[in-house]
DNA sequence: TTCCGACAGTGGGGTCGCAAT
DNA sequence: ATTGCGACCCCACTATCGGAA
């Protein structure tokens, strides 16, 4: 058969999708995805695993739904558009900017759609709102490009935690096997992914856990910051690793004038009230644009140090990482204690919400630092509070919730009275046979409905589970709750045993 | 055989920049 | 000047697969 000079079709990617989306096993999305692989071409190697693990090579390119939804297109009867046609035109919408920019992106969008069969078509709206749902993502193409590349998983794995990127890896993999991957080391100017903790029940079952052989530190509620200075350059990273280097000079002005000449921090940024106590997350978050409130101050809290001078010290445990810390950035670390007793750590807990923060974080002081690994030697304590809530509606679920009242809209009393008011949304906690209960009782409860959303009267009380209560210009009250989510109904309940805006509000805090 | 780590999915509140209105 | 969209901060939880114990 006659072969096109222009490499691989998209169309076949989009069926390996399909394939990998047919199936719930892991095992059989691998196989598809080292399949598809094998076929490439090297420089359609990058765009494809990107595609195929969710994203694209060029990042966000700004397109959402709204953009894309109403673009007028007749599907194509004959694929045609090629990987490397795809990859052109994405480079090209993530170039366009200034005025006018919506309508050149919709016109170029528009050209493609128009060449694209029906299949594709769906494929990348979903691609480009960043929306696959194949059941497979980074985690999955992990174990496909190793497969592909005939090598095993772990040098794949380290070389994507070390490097952050995974179409390079890839290609690391196909070119140069385990030499190339394990050429990716930390290199101060280039950001790692972060070590992620795992929730613990309580700050004895953290500390129990880990034998009593732990740091334990306080968590405060800010942003995670990455910071590598090599020389006089200083560069600070996000915990996507998105740079924002240019947004807080004052952290960079402070880094530059440790002690060292090259290092790479791990830790937690945040604004401070005068008298030192913790603004609210909200006001943290708005020194995050590149010129806004510059006269906000945002203070560097570091707990890990992943190279020093010339020493990588990822594979070093984290007691050897502190100790490097505190050599250069004493009065930088983060307030923690080095193996306290159990009353110790108790009394920590207790200093750490009294001076306003989250809870702490209780680390193993034998573990390296596992770069984009969520495990069990970094553990997190939050106290919980809980509320009794109103169901005043639910909304329709989207992918696996789809036909169920999956999204609740959550109510506490007016001590006057009047009807409830609403303070939140949560989805979490659910499981299949709650949601299944909903979506059956809800419509007896039902006052109305639209397209998304079922209104109820409100009759059912939920215990709802939360981290804390923040102000806000949503919801009529004024205030909004932070991670809600359900822990159970209570059928012994009424609306007028709910508990009342005020002891909503009574968990702001002060 | 059971347990558990890792993954993907389903969305929450809030802030910014930017372009369109 | 205001509004709407998209990106990105923070995040909890359940279901599932498949290897470990």
């Amino acid at each position: 058969m006659f072969r096109l000079p222009s490499g691989v079709l998209f169309s076949q990617i989009v069926a390996t999708s399909r394939d990998v989306g047919a199936t719930r096993s892991r095992k059989v999305k691998v196989g598809a995805l080292r399949e598809a692989l094998t076929q490439l071409e090297p420089a359609e190697v990058e765009p494809v695993v990107a595609w195929l693990s969710g994203e694209l090579r060029q990042g966000r390119i700004g397109i959402g739904w709204r953009t894309i939804a109403d673009i007028p297109a007749t599907p194509a009867d004959v694929p045609s558009v090629t990987v490397s046609e795809l990859d052109g035109t994405v480079t090209a919408v993530a170039g366009i900017s200034g005025s006018g920019s919506a309508a050149r992106r919709r016109e170029l969008l528009a050209d493609l759609f128009a060449r694209t069969t029906a299949d594709e078509r769906d494929f990348l709206l979903r691609l480009l709102t960043g929306d696959l749902r194949q059941g497979a993502l980074e985690g999955v193409m992990t174990d496909a490009i190793a497969a592909a590349a005939d090598l095993p998983v772990e040098p794949v794995r380290r070389a994507f935690m070390l490097s952050g990127r995974l179409p390079a890896t890839a290609v690391a993999a196909f070119d140069g096997g385990v030499d190339a991957l394990t050429a990716f080391r930390l290199e101060v100017g280039r950001p790692v992914r972060p070590m992620l903790a795992s929730p613990a029940e309580s700050l004895t079952d953290a500390w129990t856990e880990l034998g009593g052989d732990v740091s334990v530190e306080y968590k405060l509620d800010g942003a995670r910051i990455q910071v590598h200075r090599n020389g006089d350059e200083v560069r600070i990273f996000t915990r996507t690793l998105r740079e924002i280097t240019g947004s807080v000079p004052e952290l960079v002005e402070l880094v530059a004038g440790l002690p060292c000449t090259s290092a790479v921090f791990d830790g937690e940024t945040l604004a401070l009230t005068d008298s030192g106590r913790p603004r609210p997350f909200q006001e943290t978050m708005s020194r995050f644009g590149a010129e806004s409130a510059r006269d906000l101050l945002l203070h560097p809290y570091f707990f890990d140090c992943l190279h020093l001078d010339g020493v990588d010290l990822l594979d070093a445990p984290l007691e050897q990482r502190l100790d490097a810390l505190e050599r250069v950035a004493p009065q930088h670390r983060i307030p923690g204690l080095i193996r306290p007793d159990s009353d110790g750590a108790a009394t920590h807990f207790d200093d750490a919400l009294a001076a306003g923060h989250e809870g702490v974080m209780v680390k193993s002081l034998t573990a390296p630092y596992a770069a984009g690994r969520r495990g069990r030697a970094w553990q997190k304590v939050k106290p919980e509070h809980t509320l009794d809530l109103v169901v005043l509606g639910a909304e329709w679920g989207y992918g696996r919730r789809t036909g169920y009242l999956s999204n609740l809209h959550l109510g506490a009393r007016d001590p006057d009275g009047g009807e409830p008011i609403m303070v939140g949304k949560t989805f979490k906690g659910l499981t299949d046979a709650l949601l299944q209960w909903q979506t059956d009782e809800f419509p007896r409860h039902e006052r109305s409905r639209d397209d998304h959303t079922v209104y109820l009267h409100p009759d059912l009380v939920v215990e709802i589970e939360l981290d804390g209560v923040q102000v806000s210009t949503r919801y009529p009250g004024g205030l909004a709750l932070r991670f809600a989510r359900v822990l159970r109904y209570r059928p012994d309940k009424t609306a007028a045993d709910a508990d009342t805006i005020d002891a909503v509000r009574a968990l702001l805090p002060r």
